[in-house]
DNA sequence: CTGAAAGCGCTTACAG
DNA sequence: CTGAAAGCGCTTACAG
């Protein structure tokens, strides 16, 4: 194929030319080509602007999934100079550290970047608020009378809320019906004496586990007991030595329902350590279902990919001026080898 | 000041330009006007490029530092193009959600972003080597034979493992000397049974630091005994159970060297558990001195930063094809609360 | 040793 | 509703 008004000398090109057409990956010049419209009409399409054609646009779409075409983001970002910042502001108190915040960070970084968008992480004033302010903000956890919510509102900056709050943009995974699945599976096995290990009841996620154990218990007639609700410090250590004290101080119960993987871990090494088998003597569930974490644990698998996408979703509508939205993602039962029947 | 040339309308500009010259970042543009020079002579210096007059190198690298010039990493990405990727492996056993290496891989992303490089993980096979290769590659860790350094080099694949190995391109925290200095602390306070709770040794750091811990003691005439070496399996719970078992079999000690905060944080429980004051009865040191853990410990602290930034400094070296070198990076001995003088 | 200029892949006024 | 063209900030043959 010749091009005319081709003035690249053939040194230009690189010696190991191995297929001459597909040339590395397709830029959105021969999206063009193949739709047979300008590089503009493509990237009106791309970014979802108005005013082209309806068939026009199927055109392009269609040509970009023949190319699997997917827009460059470097280039992107050149060119859109006033690149959006977004900003990341976590609830006091969150530790940075943990599994779970650290696989819900790498991949809303993963799915922000695909757009373009930088992520920066916003520390908190000593009153609360965000030390400054970028276009958009993902917040982390929310507490109850949470000032920056208000603050953010004020200043119209599109937001989304990990966890939920009326009236703003938000996000969560289906706590409630977690701590619901998990309560209904150790009942299902003829459990009726379960503990709760959970954490300090500031948080939200950990609130909703348990009132769907609750609910889900007094709905099979079993009374929830105060004694039943452990503090695990949401860490291995601390639902290791919740369960040893309250089986030292004699508590007896057949299954435990952990608020989380690595508190169940814990209170599998204390239960271990005090002469239990697990499942045999009791039955402990999870909640997470994190990597690298109890392999074998029976647990409530949360889908974080599907977390971050969804709340990266809900921002660009913000960014376009959309209505305030908000979505609960399906968690899931995953058993596996640590609940039996009640013996 | 008036340019000639200049064609843009004043319709492009945006309606708030606080000030004229210093609109937003320096560009590579202001830095060749500052110097004197043409952009491409002000890349060859950001480059490293050989062939610049070491006087108009100097020029030029004043004018960036009166600028406070950074390259836009995204112009720079989508002018090079064939962008240098780097590729993570991660010696089998390692966990990839511990605290440490979370930072670690946070400060290495950013610190290649910085040179537009692009890190991507690369997976192990199941005979331990790289499931696929890239144009450079971080090692973390590496076992006794490790397969891929041999890989690596017979393929010519500039590398740098973070750890040590000879002949290699290499860094790592100096912990040897950590092990010495944690001691040495110990020691001046009077201590002489001196617990080391440690993880299974198959970890290079970790032998360092036990390394370094047994030689201190024998320079001071104390003979390290096997008992004292307890598997804390690197995590609090770990530390926590080795102690406490420790303890429960009549184990005396007056010290404890955790060669990871995580598992000094688990002993200092396990010591509260069973009734000991820290540091009163048993003086506590750390290792790592990481963010969010054990806030007031005595512990030997590591720059993680300075590792990230000194293994891609190692990395450029290797892809521009400069002989092996290897570097250490200091520790430093943080003392706090959790240790006393032996009473 | 250095400068002028083309090009990387995208976006966006502007003109039609 | 759509195209032609300039521009984002950098790199790199090419020419001198």
């Amino acid at each position: 194929m010749i091009v005319s008004g081709y003035k690249m000398s053939d040194k230009k090109r690189p010696m190991i030319n191995h297929q001459l057409e597909p040339t590395g990956r397709p830029t959105i010049q021969d999206v063009a080509s193949e739709a047979g419209v300008s590089t503009g009409t493509v990237s009106r399409v791309i970014n979802n602007r108005a005013g082209v054609k309806a068939i026009t646009r199927q055109q392009v779409l269609l040509a970009m999934q023949r190319l699997n075409y997917r827009p460059d983001s470097a280039a992107r970002e050149l060119s859109l100079r006033q690149m959006t910042r977004v900003g990341l502001s976590i609830a006091a108190g969150n530790r940075r550290l943990i599994p779970y915040f650290v696989l819900f960070l790498e991949y809303l970084i993963n799915e922000l970047q695909t757009d373009g968008y930088r992520l920066e992480e916003i520390p908190s004033r000593s009153d609360g608020l965000p030390e400054w302010l970028t276009d958009a903000v993902v917040l982390f956890g929310a507490h109850d009378d949470d000032l920056r919510l208000s603050y953010l509102q004020q200043r119209s900056i599109p937001f989304v809320l990990v966890g939920h709050h009326p009236g703003v943009r938000w996000v969560m995974p289906d706590d409630y019906n977690g701590g619901r699945q998990a309560t209904e599976h150790l009942l299902r096995l003829g459990h009726r004496e379960i503990v709760h290990l959970s954490g300090y009841m500031n948080n939200q996620s950990f609130q909703d586990r348990y009132q769907g154990h609750c609910d889900t218990l007094q709905a099979a007639g079993v009374q929830p007991r105060r004694d039943y609700l452990l503090d695990g410090d949401f860490t291995s250590l601390g639902g290791y030595r919740a369960v040893r004290k309250a089986l030292e101080q004699g508590l007896r119960f057949s299954a435990i329902f952990a608020a989380s993987d690595e508190m169940a871990v814990g209170a599998i090494a204390a239960l271990g350590d005090m002469g239990l088998r697990v499942p045999m003597d009791v039955s402990v569930v999870g909640f997470d279902d994190l990597p690298e974490i109890g392999e074998s644990l029976t647990t409530i698998r949360q889908d974080i990919a599907k977390i971050a996408a969804t709340a990266v979703k809900l921002l660009k509508q913000g960014l376009l001026g959309q209505p305030v939205q908000h979505e609960v993602v399906p968690v899931q039962l995953i058993v596996r080898g640590t609940t039996a029947r009640r013996r």
